[in-house]
RNA sequence: GCGCAAGUGGCGGAACUGGCAGACGCGCCAGGUUUAGGUCCUGGUGCCUUCGGGUGUGCGGGUUCGAGUCCCGCCUUGCGCACCA
C-alpha cells in the first residue's frame, strides 16, 4: 500500500477527468444558449452582457485510423480559449462535428466489404470517444455530421439556391461596388416584361419561345452549369477533379494517381464570376498573410488588354508596310473559314509593348491552327522553323501530337527549354502594320488568357528566349537602365521607345501612361480593349461515386435540367448493392467516368410532380454526387441552429453569432464594413486554397440572396502547426516502427539490432510513427496532455513530440494537486492566512501576464508564468494560502479544466468553475517594489544594484556615478551617462 | 528561377517599443527520500577559463552609449508559386 494514496497520479487523473466529464455532459455546462430558433433561449442569452464569441475548428474527418496526438493540437487552443473567454463572461460557441462524406470512407469500405455508412459511423464513434476524453467544451448538441438526411437536406438546398441563381454583374452589391448573385425568377421577370432584352434578337419575346430555348437561355446564366470543357480526369479514382485537388505534378490530391485532361460534359460551379470579389475581400478579414498570397495567387487576377492581330495573307515571310493594318481587321485572304475570323485574340499584361511585338505564339490546342496553317512553308521560312517537315500542316500536326502526349510532369522535366513550330501563318500588328509569323508553341497554355499571345521578347523573358532560339527579331520598346546586360529582357519600368505610329506616340512615357494611351487608342480603333483576366477556373463539381451528397436534380425527357422542389428534399442517397465506383488502371486516360448511382435503374428513373403546373412527370435523376468539399462549404452555418428544419439557419441565430462586428479588423482599409464571420477559426494551411476559397464562395452566394447578414465565413483565420514525430529509416529507405527504435548512448539509433536514421515528419502510417493520445490519457492524463501541447511553443509553428518530456507537464499539475491536497490523507492543505507582499505581487503579475498570453493564443509563456507562480507558492514556509491557489486554479482551468475543476470544489466551491470570474489584476501590485539596475560601462555590464521602482533619473544617476566600479572605470571622468530608470545606467568614460 | 517565413544551449522554446540573452520544460550533473530500481523532492546546468574574467543568438559588414531585435550583403532550412502572357 502507498503511502501517497492521494498523490495525482496518472490513474487518479483519469477518475477526475473521467468524473467531470460525466458532470459536464449531465449538467450541459458547455451548451451555449441561442437567440432564436427552434433552442430559442433569450434569457440564456441576456445573462451574457460581455458579449458572444464563436470559436471553430477546421471539420475533421473521421479517418480509420483514430486519432493520432497531432491531430488534437487545435482542438486543445480552441477549447482553452473558448474556457478562457466564458470565463470573462461572454457566450461563447464551440462545438466540433464530422464531415463524413468523402473518398477515404468509401476505399476503406470496398476494401473491407463494408458499406461506408457502417464504416464511417464507427470511426465516428471511435474518434467521438477520443475527443470526449480530451475534456473539450464543447456543445454537445451541435456534433452534426454531413451523411444525415437532415444535414444533407440543406447542403442540397444550398445547391439548389446556387443552381437557381445567376450572376448580375450591374447590380450594386452591400460593400460599395457592383456585382452580386440573385435569384434566376427575377431574370425571367426580366425576360418576360422585356426589361431585359433576350440575347436572340429574332422579334420573338419570352412567351413565344419554347421551353427548350427558354431552359437553354437560363442554363448559360446560371452559376451552376453543365459544360463541355476539358476536366481532370482521374481514372485510378474513376472520378474528375477540380483543378484544386489536382497537385503540381498532375496527380491526384488523395491517392496519388495520376490525372488527365479529357473533355467531357460536367457541372461546374461558376465561381469565377466572384473573382474580384474573392479577391477584394480577403482585406477584410484577418488571415495570415500568407494565406491570403495563396489565395491571391489562386485566384490570379491580372490587368492587361485584349488585343486582336488581324490575319495576314499568307505570302513571303517579309515583312510588309502598315497598309494593311489599316485596312481593318481582317487580312485579305480568300480563303472563306478565314475570312469568317477575325483575327487572333490575344491577352498581354504590357499593352506598352506593343510596338515590340515581332511574332505570335499560340497554344497547341488553339483552335484557329486549323484554319492558320497554308498548303505550303512561305518563301523565306527559315528551316529552324518548320521542325523538319515538309508542310506547315505537318509540322504543326508534329508538335500537337507530341505536345498533347507529353503529361504536365514531362513538360515541366524539359524546364524552360522553348520548343515550337512555325504554322507558315502571319498576322498584323495593329499598331504599325507589321507581318508577324505565328508559331505554336507549348510555353503558351490554352487555358490561360485566350491561349494565345503576342511575343515581346525585348520586355519578356520567355519570349527572348524563344525569340534567340528561332532567330526573330527583337525590337526594344522599353529603354533599358544604363548597365542592363544586352542580352537579356528587360521587364521593369522605364521610358518607352520606338513606340509611335501616325496616330499615337508612346515615347517617353512610363509603363503605366504608355499603357494607359494605346488601351485608349486601341479601344477607339476598336483593336483591342482593356481586360483583367484570371487563373482561377470554375469548379467542377460532380463526383461519380457514391459516397456523397446526391444531385438534387433531374431530367425530362429534353435533357432538361430541374432542381428537385424545396418541399421533396434531401434526396437521399439510396442504398446500393454495389457502390464500388468503377476504377480503371490508372493510366488508362480513355476510360469514362461511370457513377455507382447510375446502375440502380429504379433509383435514377423518378415520378415527380415539379409543381410547375404540368403534373406528375417522368424524370431521370442526375447520378452524380458532390465532392468532399460540399458539406465542409458551410458546416460552421448549421452549427449555428442544428436542429432548425424550417431553415439551414434562424437569420437571427446567423446574424447574432455571426453578424458584422462594429470594428473592422486590425489592418482593414479606412471605412471597411465589417463582414462578420467565425470569430476565430483554427485549423492546418494545408485547406488554404480549397476548403477556405470554395467555403467562401458559398457563403458570398447566400449573402447576396440574403440568407445571411455576414458576407465572409471567417473572419479571424489562425493557421496552427503541425505536430511532428520522430520516424526511422532503415538501409533500404523503408520507415520502421518508430515506437520499436533504441537509442544508444552515443546518439545513434537502432531498430531490431540494424542502424535506422532518424527524420522529423507527419504522423502517420506511412511514417509508421502514430502515437495515440489513448496511450497519454493512460499513463499522465487528458490535462497532463493538455497542459503538454500547449506548452510546446507557439501555435502557429511545428513542433516535434517527445514523448518523454511530457512528465514535466504531469510534474507541475502534481505540484499545484499538492499545494492544495495531503497526498497522505486527502486532506485540504491551504491556509486562510493573507498574502503577503512579494506573493501578492508575483500573483498580479502573473494574472496580467497570463490574460494577455490567452488574449493572444500564448498558451506556451502563460504555462510558463504559471509554473512559476506554483512553483513560488510552493515554496513558502507558511504553507500556501487560499488566496493566491484560488485564483492559479481558475487561471490553469483553460488549460486543464479536470484537475482545477475538483480543486475547486474541494475548496469548497459547489459551482463549476467553467463560467467562474477569471482573476483581475490590481493595478497597483503590478510595479515592483525594488528592481534590479543594471550599470553599464560602454554597454558591458559591470555592476548590478537594487533601486527603489519609482526611482527618479536624476537619483539613479548620482547612486551609479558613486558605486567603486565606475569610479574605477572613469579615471579620465565621464562622457555621457544613459539613464533608463529604474533597470538601466550605462556610463561611457571619457 | 521568383516570392515569403525562419535560423538562439544537447533538445522544444523565452526575451514588450533596441536596454541583465537563454524564462519555462525536457535532458544531463549532484544531493536527499526509498531495501533497490523507478517515482518524488532540493540544488546546479550556454561555451571557454589561469576563477580575475573572456566569449556567445547562421556568416560577414554597418548604425548606436548599447543590437537576438534596426540596415546592407551572403549562407542554410522550410513553405508557397513556377512558362499565368
Amino acid at each position: 500500500m502507498s503511502d501517497t494514496p492521494y498523490r495525482y497520479t496518472a490513474e487518479l487523473a483519469g477518475s477526475i477527468e473521467v468524473a467531470w466529464q460525466d458532470r459536464w455532459e449531465e449538467r450541459g455546462t458547455f451548451r451555449a444558449p441561442n437567440p432564436a430558433g427552434p433552442w430559442a433561449d433569450p434569457e440564456g442569452v441576456s445573462e451574457h452582457p460581455n458579449g458572444h464569441l464563436l470559436v471553430l475548428d477546421m471539420f475533421p474527418y473521421p479517418s480509420g485510423a483514430g486519432l493520432h496526438v497531432g491531430h488534437p493540437l487545435g482542438y486543445i487552443a480552441t477549447d482553452v480559449y473558448a474556457r478562457f473567454n466564458r470565463m470573462l463572461g461572454r457566450n461563447v460557441l464551440h462545438c466540433l462535428g464530422y464531415d463524413a462524406f468523402g473518398l477515404p470512407a468509401e476505399q476503406y469500405a470496398v476494401q473491407t466489404g463494408q458499406h461506408p455508412r457502417k464504416t464511417t459511423e464507427e470511426n465516428i464513434a471511435i474518434m467521438a470517444r477520443q475527443l470526449r476524453r480530451l475534456g473539450l467544451g464543447h456543445d454537445d448538441r451541435r456534433a452534426i455530421r454531413t451523411i444525415d438526411p437532415d444535414y444533407y437536406r440543406w447542403t442540397q438546398w444550398i445547391f439548389l439556391q446556387i443552381f437557381n441563381s445567376w450572376y448580375d454583374h450591374d447590380a450594386p452589391n452591400d460593400v460599395g461596388g457592383t456585382g452580386r448573385a440573385r435569384p434566376i425568377a427575377e431574370l425571367v421577370e426580366e425576360y418576360r416584361s422585356g426589361a431585359r432584352p433576350l440575347p436572340a434578337d429574332d422579334g420573338r419575346g419570352w412567351e413565344d419561345l419554347s421551353h427548350v430555348e427558354r431552359a437553354e437561355i437560363l442554363d448559360a446564366r446560371r452559376l451552376v452549369q453543365s459544360v463541355e470543357a476539358q476536366v481532370n480526369w482521374c481514372p485510378g479514382l474513376g472520378t474528375v477533379l477540380a483543378n484544386e485537388e489536382v497537385t503540381n505534378e498532375g496527380r491526384s490530391d488523395r491517392g496519388n494517381f495520376p490525372v488527365f485532361k479529357r473533355n467531357l460534359r460536367q457541372w461546374v460551379m461558376r465561381i469565377t464570376e466572384y473573382a474580384d470579389r474573392l479577391a477584394d475581400d480577403l482585406d477584410r478579414v484577418e488571415w495570415p498573410e500568407k494565406v491570403k498570397t495563396m489565395q491571391r495567387n489562386w485566384i490570379g487576377r491580372s490587368q492587361g488588354a485584349h488585343v486582336t492581330f488581324p490575319l495576314a495573307a499568307s505570302g513571303t515571310a517579309t515583312t510588309t508596310g502598315a497598309t494593311e493594318a489599316a485596312a481593318g481587321s481582317v487580312g485579305a485572304t480568300s480563303d472563306a473559314s478565314a475570312s469568317a475570323t477575325p483575327g487572333i485574340e490575344v491577352f498581354t499584361t504590357r499593352p506598352d509593348t506593343l510596338f515590340g511585338a515581332t511574332f505570335m505564339v499560340l497554344a497547341p490546342e488553339h483552335p484557329l491552327l486549323a484554319t492558320l496553317v497554308p498548303d505550303a512553308w512561305p518563301e523565306g521560312t527559315r528551316d529552324a522553323w518548320t521542325g523538319g517537315a515538309a508542310t506547315p500542316a505537318d509540322a504543326v500536326e508534329a508538335y500537337r501530337a507530341a505536345a498533347a502526349a507529353k503529361t504536365d510532369v514531362e513538360r515541366q522535366a524539359e524546364g524552360k527549354a522553348k520548343t515550337g513550330v512555325f504554322t507558315g501563318g502571319f498576322a498584323v500588328n495593329p499598331v504599325n502594320g507589321a507581318r508577324v509569323p505565328v508559331f505554336v508553341a507549348d510555353y503558351v497554355l490554352m487555358g490561360y488568357g485566350t491561349g494565345a499571345i503576342m511575343a515581346v521578347p525585348a520586355q519578356d523573358e520567355r519570349d527572348w528566349d524563344f525569340a534567340t532560339a528561332y532567330e526573330l527579331p527583337i525590337v526594344r520598346t522599353v529603354q533599358p537602365p544604363a548597365g542592363h546586360d544586352e542580352d537579356t529582357a528587360y521587364t521593369g519600368d522605364g521610358p518607352a521607345v520606338n513606340s509611335a505610329n501616325d496616330e499615337v506616340s508612346l515615347d517617353g512615357l512610363g509603363v503605366a501612361e504608355a499603357k494607359e494611351r494605346i488601351v485608349a487608342w486601341l479601344e477607339e480603333r476598336g483593336a483591342g480593349r482593356g481586360a483583367v483576366t484570371y487563373k482561377l477556373r470554375d469548379w467542377l463539381f460532380a463526383r461519380q461515386r457514391y459516397w456523397g451528397e446526391p444531385f438534387p436534380v433531374v431530367f425530362d425527357e429534353d435533357g432538361i435540367a430541374y432542381g428537385v422542389p424545396e418541399d421533396q428534399l434531401p434526396v437521399e442517397l439510396p442504398d446500393v448493392p454495389d457502390y464500388s465506383p468503377k476504377v480503371y488502371d490508372p493510366e488508362d486516360a480513355d476510360s469514362e467516368p461511370e457513377p455507382p448511382l447510375a446502375r440502380d435503374a429504379d433509383w435514377v428513373a423518378v415520378e415527380m410532380d415539379l409543381g410547375d403546373g404540368r403534373g406528375p412527370r417522368t424524370f431521370r435523376r442526375d447520378t452524380n454526387v458532390m465532392p468532399q468539399w460540399a458539406g465542409s462549404c458551410w458546416y460552421y452555418l448549421r452549427y449555428l441552429d442544428p436542429a432548425n428544419a424550417e431553415a439551414m439557419v434562424d437569420p437571427d441565430n446567423e446574424s447574432y453569432w455571426m453578424g458584422p462586428r462594429d470594428t473592422p479588423v486590425g489592418g482593414a482599409p479606412e471605412g471597411t464594413r465589417d463582414p462578420g464571420g467565425v470569430d476565430l477559426y483554427v485549423g492546418g494551411v494545408e485547406h488554404a486554397v480549397l476548403h477556405l476559397l470554395y467555403a467562401r464562395f458559398w457563403h458570398k452566394v447566400l449573402h447576396d440572396l440574403g440568407h445571411l447578414s455576414s458576407d465572409e465565413p471567417f473572419r479571424t483565420y489562425f493557421a496552427q502547426g503541425y505536430i511532428q514525430a520522430a520516424a526511422y529509416r532503415d538501409d533500404r529507405d523503408q520507415p520502421v516502427e518508430a515506437s520499436e527504435v533504441e537509442e544508444g548512448p552515443d546518439g545513434t539509433f537502432t531498430w531490431q539490432g540494424q542502424p535506422v536514421t532518424r527524420e522529423f515528419g507527419k504522423i502517420g502510417k506511412s511514417l509508421k510513427n502514430m502515437v495515440s493520445p489513448d496511450d497519454m490519457y493512460a499513463a499522465y492524463g487528458a490535462d497532463t496532455f493538455r497542459l503538454y501541447e500547449m506548452g510546446l511553443g507557439p501555435l502557429e509553428q511545428s513542433k516535434p513530440w517527445d514523448t518523454r518530456a511530457v512528465v514535466g507537464s504531469q510534474r507541475f499539475l502534481q505540484r499545484l494537486w499538492r499545494n492544495v491536497v495531503d497526498e497522505e490523507t486527502g486532506e485540504l492543505r491551504v491556509v486562510d492566512t493573507p498574502l503577503d507582499d512579494a506573493t501578492a505581487r508575483v500573483l498580479h503579475r502573473t494574472v496580467d501576464a497570463v490574460r494577455t498570453d490567452f488574449t493572444e493564443l500564448g498558451f506556451n509563456t502563460a504555462i510558463a508564468r504559471l509554473i512559476e507562480l506554483n512553483n513560488a507558492l510552493t515554496k513558502l514556509e507558511t504553507g500556501v494560502p487560499r488566496a493566491a491557489v484560488e485564483p492559479v486554479v481558475l487561471m490553469v482551468a483553460p488549460l486543464a479544466p479536470h484537475i482545477a475543476e475538483e480543486l475547486w470544489a474541494r475548496l469548497g466551491h459547489a459551482e463549476s468553475l467553467a463560467h467562474a470570474a477569471f482573476p483581475v489584476a490590481d493595478p497597483a501590485l503590478l510595479v515592483e517594489e525594488t528592481v534590479t539596475c543594471v550599470i553599464q560601462i560602454r554597454g558591458k555590464v559591470r555592476d548590478r544594484i537594487e533601486v527603489p521602482g519609482d526611482i527618479t533619473e536624476d537619483d539613479l544617476e548620482e547612486l551609479a556615478l558613486m558605486r567603486p566600479k565606475v569610479l574605477e572605470a572613469t579615471p579620465d571622468g565621464v562622457r555621457t551617462v544613459i539613464v533608463r530608470a529604474p533597470r538601466l545606467v550605462n556610463v561611457v568614460p571619457a
